[in-house]
RNA sequence: CGGGCUGUGGCGCAGCUUGGUAGCGCAUCCGCUUUGGGAGCGGAGGGUCGCAGGUUCAAAUCCUGUCAGCCCGACCA
């Protein structure tokens, strides 16, 4: 297939556009692959579509190859099954509603677990029918508080989505293994830099979870990963590994402490420090406890709940949360705290904590022979060498405490560091939540029902474009993967005198006929307006027709690297024939 | 939802403080020159200055209101 730039529907900008700030948005504007024409939404024109489907072309033929069976829902849903499910009041101002001329309730879909359950439902009723994967690739609507970043996140967006239907858990659990290949599989050959990590689990059941972010600067997910292995964990899923327990003998007594004007942890260490103790103190040698209430979903009563973690760290709203989940948390108000006066604000111990029922966590660090200087349930003092197990036992442990760079990887190996990326699919075994909203059963050999368990698994298909494009280019613009390029070659007529013209054509025209995609830029623009535009664009070869013309030869260039070579014109098609099929 | 910034030809911007017939670059069109790195010269077309109201002889400019967009945060998966 020849396409001519001098018809190409395509205007490249020489500037970037206002609006952008990440370099996918800026270089898919400037090289005219999308325009914008609302909030989170955009046009693809036809260098973006051709990427876009190439983009899609992957992720559908590894989804057909792992047995994955395609289908396609509306994206205008009747409100019904989300009423089932109780999302169309949970999922709250992110739906996009809408009412038909009747009156009735409609929504765009932002994701259908509904539709899949109910369409297996309605048409499968043995175990024999089981397992089965069903996915499609479609258009999803979430009126996003902050669409942002041009397409990486937009209040429409295509994704991939699949559903796995098992019989039982081991069952669910290959389905699961199924798409995680099938996702390495697919980043792989997209060429992304990502990693795969570890995700929340939430309470329900322990389910695995997993999500694959693609690394970038400018991604909105942090994540940690060890620089002694290869792992990888989003922030709320990392476990602190517990230092070993110590033996008690021998350590000194605990002893309370006058230690007027010290509510805080600063205020503490510094005021010991200064007490003539006979050893120095740091905010790691305490003990902070952070009072909170819990409500566990449908309950009316909000239990008390006490966390401990090392005064040196703070608590971390997001992994407490996913500790916690699904139970509502907040902190203590003041009425709380006066509805319980042996909770001495500033100075809360173990002591009052535990002899008062209340529920005590602590961080994993805190384990049995660790000494703490933590409160004494009496205003203005603090007690010293507090040991875990000989005069206090939590009721357990709780991951509350922030996660910091440095920190020693739970894995064993390495310490970990920051980093960011953009999540580009999600796999996580949903269990039986939606069979239960919906009773889909199998009936089985015993002719008793079998309650279906589900998986569900998602890739951000039109988000990956732009992923592409964050990950690969560089200060001329976009650079493709070969397995995602428009074209698979940009053959650039240097010149403007008849026989360029025609040597061009000519080259457009055997390359067509061995079967490759070719950009042809016929253009009558000078040069070097072609070689920017050429770079711009990102096509990974360039073919440049110009003046060796005239001695036999024309010039590949290499888009990543800039490397240049002369190929004889007789040998060029079989030369680039064999650099696309590479 | 909170904070900040911005709305002026298709795109990027100046003009606003100090009101007086709307300008620059890119892009587009015509002519001549140019042709291996976003060409040169000459000419041309294209703008209800986000919207509404007000002040004024006169408003892109001042005042009031309103809408929209972008960025940061919160929220969301």
């Amino acid at each position: 297939m020849i396409t001519r730039m001098s018809s190409l529907f395509l205007r490249t900008l020489r500037e970037d556009p206002a609006d952008a700030e990440v370099p996918s948005h800026k270089l898919l504007v400037r090289a005219g692959y999308v325009r914008r024409v609302a909030p989170g939404g955009y046009t693809w024109l036809p260098l973006g579509l051709r990427v876009f489907r190439n983009v899609e072309r992957v992720v559908r033929e590894e989804m057909d190859a792992m047995g994955a069976q395609e289908i396609s829902f509306p994206a205008l849903l009747p409100k019904e099954p989300y009423e089932a499910t109780n999302r169309w009041t949970e999922y709250g101002p992110n739906l996009f509603r809408l009412k038909d001329r009747k009156g009735a309730d409609y929504l765009l879909g932002p994701t259908h677990e509904e539709l899949f359950t109910l369409t297996v439902k309605g048409e499968y009723a043995s175990y024999k029918d089981y397992p089965v994967t069903l996915y499609q690739i479609q258009t999803k609507y979430r009126d996003e508080a902050r669409p942002r970043a041009g397409i990486l996140r937009g209040r429409e967006f295509v994704m991939k989505d699949s559903y796995s239907f098992d019989l039982d858990d081991e069952g669910l659990s290959a389905s699961y293994q199924a798409h995680r290949d099938t996702y390495i599989k697919i980043f792989d050959r997209l060429g992304l830099e990502y990693v795969i990590c570890s995700a929340t689990s939430g309470a329900m059941g322990g389910s695995a979870s997993e999500e694959f972010l693609a690394v970038a600067p400018t991604g909105e997910d942090t994540f940690v990963r060890s620089t002694g292995s290869d792992y990888a964990a989003n922030v709320e899923a990392v476990v602190t590994p517990a230092p070993p327990a110590r033996p008690l003998e021998g350590l000194p007594a605990a002893q309370v402490h006058h230690t007027p004007g010290t509510p805080t942890i600063e205020t503490l260490v510094d005021f010991l420090n200064k007490a003539d103790l006979g050893r120095t103190f740091t905010a790691a040698d305490t003990l902070k406890n952070v009072l909170l209430k819990t409500r566990q979903p449908g309950a009316g009563e909000w239990e008390v709940l006490a966390v401990g973690v090392p005064g040196d760290r703070e608590v971390d709203q997001k992994r407490l949360e996913a500790s916690l989940e699904p139970a509502e948390v907040a902190l203590l108000d003041e009425a709380d705290f006066a509805k319980h006066p042996y909770l001495v604000k500033g100075y809360i111990g173990p002591k009052a904590l535990l002899a008062n029922g209340v529920r005590y966590l602590v961080d994993p660090r805190v384990v049995t022979g660790t000494a703490w200087v933590t409160g004494a349930d009496e205003a203005e003092h603090h007690v010293v060498d507090l040991v875990v197990g000989r005069d206090f036992t939590p009721d357990g442990t709780i991951e509350a405490a922030e996660v910091r760079e440095g920190d020693p990887s739970p894995d064993g190996r390495g310490t970990l560091v920051a980093a960011r990326g953009i999540e580009i699919g999600h796999i996580f075994q949903l269990g039986r939540k939606y069979a239960d909203a919906f009773g889909l059963d199998a009936l089985g050999a015993d002719s008793k029902p079998i309650r279906i368990t589900m998986g569900s698994y998602g890739i951000g298909v039109s988000r990956l474009v732009a992923v592409l494009a964050e990950q690969q280019h560089d200060a001329s613009g976009l650079v493709w993967p070969r397995e995602v390029s428009p074209y698979d070659l940009h053959v650039v007529v240097a010149g403007k005198d008849d026989a360029l013209k025609q040597g061009g054509e000519d080259l457009a025209a055997r390359l067509e006929a061995a079967g490759l995609s070719v950009l042809l830029d016929d253009r009558t623009a000078s040069p070097g307006v072609k070689f920017k535009d050429a770079e711009l664009i990102g096509v990974p070869t360039i073919v440049v027709v110009g003046r060796g013309l005239a001695n036999g030869v024309v010039e590949v260039k290499d888009r990543r690297s800039g490397e240049r070579v002369e190929v004889a014109v007789d040998e060029v098609v079989d030369h680039l024939t064999a650099l696309v099929r590479g």
